[in-house]
DNA sequence: ATAATATATAGTAACGTTATCAGCTCTGTT
DNA sequence: AACAGAGCTGATAACGTTACTATATATTAT
């Protein structure tokens, strides 16, 4: 019935209504005046030619797109892609498009996107930024590009953020492990380049130090976040002299990692080693063991600095940096115990169906 | 440094390189003649003013964007994602970008969406559709846009396709379980309006016929893909009169609800239940009870996808459409056992950690 | 040597929309 | 009755690029 290739264009309505062109453009763009009766008459011979506005040509000619970028790390991540989620739901409310690309890591694959997407004339972006990656923003800024940054903070940039409090999220999980009677534990960071992967780890240090727990170096692990890494790293702990008596995880693909090489070597949670995780891991925490986490909100960090973004790109936000700090939300579950051979009570009643 | 507020566009540079504009564009845009000697010139002054084409402009007057559109009804499912890196990783090979829709399983966004694509131009879609969607694929048709579906079959709909070998999948996974010795075999499956369903429901009926099973409707439930209908579901089966000794998840999401299911009712995988799911849990499968699944392939999916409309938008396609079936992979693990009160002996040698 | 062709550049006209301006009609106010 | 102003419509000129045509020069074939 209908066809786009017939390539309708204003001018061929204007024609069928006997109204000019731009009463036309103004009619269906909403914008100007137009009587209710010609308004009228044009969305009927409008919908009857079957005329679909050309918005590259409307894009064009206003030099702007009505969309804006979103640049992630992975995809495959349900951590990004409920932050995807959150964007999107935000910016469809202000008529928005969402650009999704996912970086794979990768800063080269980010500028890339980047690139083709300021050629593309998006309106702005919101970055999760990639391992390593970041510097191209601060031409960003000095290009006079909006942005937000989500997830992962980029040192000394001054831009809007959204992003959960990883110190005190990683200081806590610690900080339990501790108090449970835990001496030896170990951590499966993420790429020290990142903020992220800092934070955490001068929250699980502040945890030790606090208790007069000795940092032990063989127990400090990780330089990316992918899960090969994680299950090699893990391997080594459970390989090594004196092996942890509880890890931590510091993201769920990580944590997936870990408790795949505890599998392997047939060790059980919590029996024979406690496992705690930063984020939340969807499936997996409907299934054994049923880690505990802090969770953060991906949907609502998605949210938020979409907000943020929108309200910069209309020119309503405020004039001085917005620094969004979200508190990640601690779940008890089961996957920890006290360690074997400590001297301490059960505090926790786990399941025991092993 | 660079400025793209400036706004320098091709004129700009011909004046400071003195060369006409459509000298300029040739260069730069790498079409018709131009000396090496110019174009060097030219690619110098245009770094030099830090030039970046206005791509609203260049798609404007080609009318090509090269864009494509991927929409999938969930981009939290890890099927999915996997899908668009797929179309993702290829499309990029060709120079293409993608635009990542998702429709929430909900018709009239998928039809908002793929409208305001079209608006925008994309030269194609890959289409995984939604529950209950599909009808204005037809209008699509007769609009001469070019689309491939994946995963889903629409009836009647002849386009190109991608999708897996559904009834065999089913069938297999189904007759595992009665060749182990199962007789009363549950089926949690997804909306009846989408051929995925259908076909994983034949085949599962197929087995069962073939080996003299009787079909009981009260194993047989499911009317969305939503994680929360499959856990009622099998809250149901398992709360009957007859609850079975074994059930089959038509897809991943519902995988995760039945594992849930049984967790709260304290049952165990597999000394209580069998379990067997279509789909490949990524997360899960690393962790118990290690299901026992057949795997599509969604990455080779959307790869295959975008490969057949790339080729249809360049015009390379063979004339006669085409429908490419995907073996999935049987893999077995360790969530299946022969029935507790069988006469059949115990055939697998599953983890018995429990 | 001359014709034919390839190479190189410039000039011009679109692509379809919207912003701007100009003109006209209709209110309502002084 | 004159006039200001709002309401409505139409003509025109862009937005920045590329397709096309025209012209000039270099290269090759005859």
């Amino acid at each position: 019935m209908s066809s786009i290739n017939k390539r309708i264009t204003i001018k061929e309505v204007a024609k069928e209504a006997k109204v000019s062109p731009s009463t036309v453009g103004r009619a269906i763009g909403g914008y100007g005046y137009v009587s209710g009766q010609t308004r009228r008459k044009i969305l009927k011979t409008a919908k009857k030619l079957n005329y679909h506005p050309n918005l590259l040509a409307s894009n064009f000619r206003r030099q702007k797109t009505h969309t804006i970028g979103l640049i992630i790390p992975d995809i495959t991540n349900p951590f990004f892609t409920t932050v995807a989620r959150g964007v999107e739901d935000q910016a469809r409310k202000k008529q928005f498009k969402v650009f999704v690309c996912s970086t794979d890591e990768d800063p080269d694959i980010e500028k890339e996107y980047i690139d083709d997407l300021i050629q593309r004339r998006v309106e702005g972006f919101v970055i999760a930024p990639s391992t390593g990656g970041g510097k191209h923003l601060f031409n960003l800024q000095s290009d006079k590009i909006k942005f937000v940054v989500v997830d992962r903070e980029v040192k000394n940039l001054k831009a809007d953020t959204v992003h959960s409090d990883n110190v005190d999220g990683a200081y806590r999980l610690t900080n339990y492990l501790i108090k449970l009677g835990h001496r030896r534990i170990g951590i499966i960071n993420g790429a020290m380049q990142t903020s992220v992967a800092i934070q955490r780890f001068t929250g699980y240090k502040k945890a030790l130090l606090e208790s007069n727990v000795p940092i032990v170096d063989a127990l400090v692990k990780g330089n990316d976040w992918r899960m090969e890494g994680s299950y090699k790293h893990t391997m080594e702990l459970l390989t090594s002299k004196f092996p942890p008596t509880a890890i931590f995880a510091a993201n769920n693909i990580l944590g997936v990692g870990v408790l795949r090489a505890l599998r392997e070597m047939g060790l059980k949670v919590p029996t024979d080693m406690s496992v705690v995780c930063f984020d939340d891991v969807p499936v997996a925490s409907l299934m054994y063991p049923f880690l505990t986490v802090v969770a953060q909100s991906p949907y609502t960090m998605g949210k938020l600095a979409a907000q943020i973004l929108l309200e910069r790109i209309s020119g309503q936000g405020p004039a001085e940096r917005q620094d969004i700090v979200l508190k990640p939300n601690f779940i008890i579950r089961e996957s920890c115990r006290p360690p074997r051979n400590s001297g301490e009570i059960h505090i926790l009643s786990g399941m025991e169906d092993k």
